[in-house]
DNA sequence: TTGCTAATTAGCAGGTCTTGCGAAGAAAGA
DNA sequence: TCTTTCTTCGCAAGACCTGCTAATTAGCAA
């Protein structure tokens, strides 16, 4: 993602208008590596313009992705989360707490697949889903692996979403 | 996922009832190959059973998932998608109809990650987004890539859930 | 076959995440 | 300063999913 002063020019040169709040937001989520939701964004932001809209954020977010100023990636967890490293890159997320880290990784353009019988690939996803390094040992890890066929329907063990992220901001 | 009839011993084994509607699911998840999701499966199994509640397909799709017999799939389409294959595969998605279809890949296991400091890997997801065969050509990408940086806010093109996909099953 | 009990179903209410809409407000060029 | 057009805000609503509970039923035992 480009530098705020840069967004706003090109901002103003497509004819768009540069608020305080987009100013803000640009300011939030440049260099941001925490990968926030617009929820996570929305309360940074709070602090800093006590009336911005929650609206508002998830406008200048999604203005941002579809400008391809910033990555939208879905790790699974209920909220879509934005991401301004726009190099090619790939995510480390933490099954315990959520956490979402950058990884790269190396010969993922070239992974050999077989029987894409035209079918044309545009983009590659990876998501490398684990436990980070405070989580490792300390925390369990919330059942998105098989588990033993027992006594599942009503005592279901709750999968998804069951780990609310931390979300933290830079 | 294991055949109706076995999942039909595995359920009553584990103390589990085994009703007209889950072997009906039994029956059209078993080698499934059209990534349904709890909707569309829904609207499928009405045909067959008319009285069928939704709240039971999600129902029985997560406990067999709990089970360890489904795999649930997120494409990011914003409903989750069931997959009764439970080989090491991963998913190609068409961008323009929203199909996912199961892609073998060789050597993902050993995909050269740098920087994983401390961080323990699980289990390794990717998504080919692209277009399918009837796909190319004849329809546009719906922008989830980058677009011109020109007049986005209001006449915001859509991204996610653009697309409605088509479910189909067999 | 009948009876019993725990498991299941259906359906609705409610939760989360996100977008549509419209009135009021503000940026930026004239 | 004026005017136009874009934005913001806040609420309503939509999509997807889960919690709750009364009524029903599978499946075991007699």
């Amino acid at each position: 993602m480009k530098a705020p002063a840069e967004l706003t020019a090109m901002f103003r040169a497509s004819g768009l208008k540069v608020t305080p709040q987009r100013q803000l937001l640009f300011r939030l989520m440049h260099e941001n590596k925490s990968h926030p939701t617009a929820e996570s964004l929305f309360s940074v932001a709070s602090h800093h313009m006590p009336g911005i809209s929650l609206r508002t954020v998830y406008q200048t977010l999604t203005d941002l992705s579809s400008m391809g100023e910033l990555r939208l990636i879905d790790v699974g967890s209920g909220a879509a989360r934005f991401d301004p490293n726009l190099d090619d890159h790939h995510h480390l997320v933490c099954q315990s707490c959520g956490d979402v880290r950058d990884v790269y990784v190396s010969g993922s353009g070239q992974l050999d697949v077989n029987e894409l019988d035209g079918f044309s690939v545009d983009t590659t996803t990876i998501l490398f889903h684990g436990l980070c390094t405070s989580c490792r040992g300390t925390h369990k890890v919330s059942s998105t692996v098989a588990e033993p066929l027992v006594g599942i329907s009503k005592s279901n063990t709750s999968s998804k979403n069951t780990t609310n992220p931390k979300e933290r901001m830079s």
